[in-house]
DNA sequence: TCAACTGTAATCATTATTATTACAGTTAGG
DNA sequence: CCTAACTGTAATAATAATGATTACAGTTGA
C-alpha cells in the first residue's frame, strides 16, 4: 500500500480548516511535506470525486466541496486506495489442487476482511480528526 | 504489504493436507511456486509460534503441529504481516497543526481498523479453507 | 499579455520485495 | 564415522513499487 490514503486524509483535513478559502498545491504541500506535483495528482482523485474543488489559472487553487461531518474516511479509503489489503498471491501451480484454488479463495476471503475494514472508517468523519487535533 | 500472509496460509494448508507426514521445503515450493529459502523463513516464523514442527538433516522437513480447525487466519495474520495495515505518513511538518498530530491519530484509526478487519480473520480457519478447496 | 495557477506525463532516485547463492549445522542410514 | 539430505540463516543481486522532480501544455485573473 501507498500512502495516497494518508495523504489525501491529510489534504481533506488541511481544506477543511480552511474553511471556503481557496489554497494552492504549493500550500498544501508546505503541511504535508509532500511534493505539489504528486498532491495534484491525488487532489485530482478527490476532484473527479467530487469532495473538492479545484480552479486552474492565476488565483485557482483548492477548496473544500462538501462539510466535514459528511464526509467519511471508507470513501477516501476507496478511492485511494480500494483492494491494496487483497494480499499478492504468487502465481502459484496450477498443477497442484492447492494451489490452483487458495489465490481465489484468499482474495475472497480478504475482501470481506476488507469490508470489515471498511466499515469501521466509515464511522470516522473529517470533522471527528479536526475535533482530535483541536483537542490536543 | 508483502506477500508473506498468503504464502504462510499456503504452506499451513499443504501441511493440512498431508496429514502429519514430513515434507521438505522443496515439496512445498513446488505447490507455491516460491523459492525454498524463502519458504524456509517464512516456515520458521510458524515453527516459532508452534503452528508447525520442523526437523533437520537426512529425512527432515517440516509438518503440522496444530489441528487445522484450531488454526485461525487472524494468528497467521499477527505473526507475518501486523501492522502492515496501518498506512505510512510522510513526516509531515512539525510547525503545522495539521502535519503535527495527523499522523498520530490516523495510526490510532487504522489500529481500530486493523482490529476489525483481524476479528473477521479469527473467524476463518484452516480448516474452512480446505473444505473450500474440495468442494470447489 | 503575462504571471500564477492546475493537469498530467515522463524521467529519475529511492526503497521494498523477492530470488538466488552460499554455507554452517543437523541427522538418518550405511 | 561418512555422506547425502535436510533445515537455518545471512548475504547479495534482481526486480518491482513508490515517490520526487522536471517539464510543459492549458487556464485564468488582472
Amino acid at each position: 500500500m501507498n500512502s495516497d490514503f494518508s495523504i489525501a486524509v491529510h489534504c481533506v483535513t488541511y481544506l477543511a480548516q480552511k474553511q471556503s478559502q481557496r489554497v494552492t498545491s504549493e500550500d498544501i504541500a508546505q503541511s504535508v511535506s509532500v511534493h505539489p506535483a504528486r498532491l495534484r495528482k491525488i487532489l485530482s482523485i478527490l476532484r473527479k470525486e467530487n469532495i473538492i474543488t479545484s480552479k486552474e489559472g492565476a488565483k485557482g487553487g483548492f477548496s473544500l466541496n462538501d462539510s466535514p461531518e459528511h464526509i467519511t474516511l471508507d470513501k477516501i479509503f476507496k478511492i485511494t486506495s480500494e483492494e491494496t489489503l487483497v494480499p499478492k498471491c504468487p502465481d502459484s501451480n496450477e498443477n497442484c489442487p492447492i494451489g490452483r484454488n487458495l489465490s481465489n479463495i484468499l482474495i475472497r476471503v480478504f475482501h470481506n476482511a476488507e469490508e470489515h475494514f471498511l466499515n469501521y472508517l466509515k464511522g470516522v468523519t473529517i470533522k471527528d480528526i479536526i475535533d482530535e487535533i483541536n483537542s490536543s
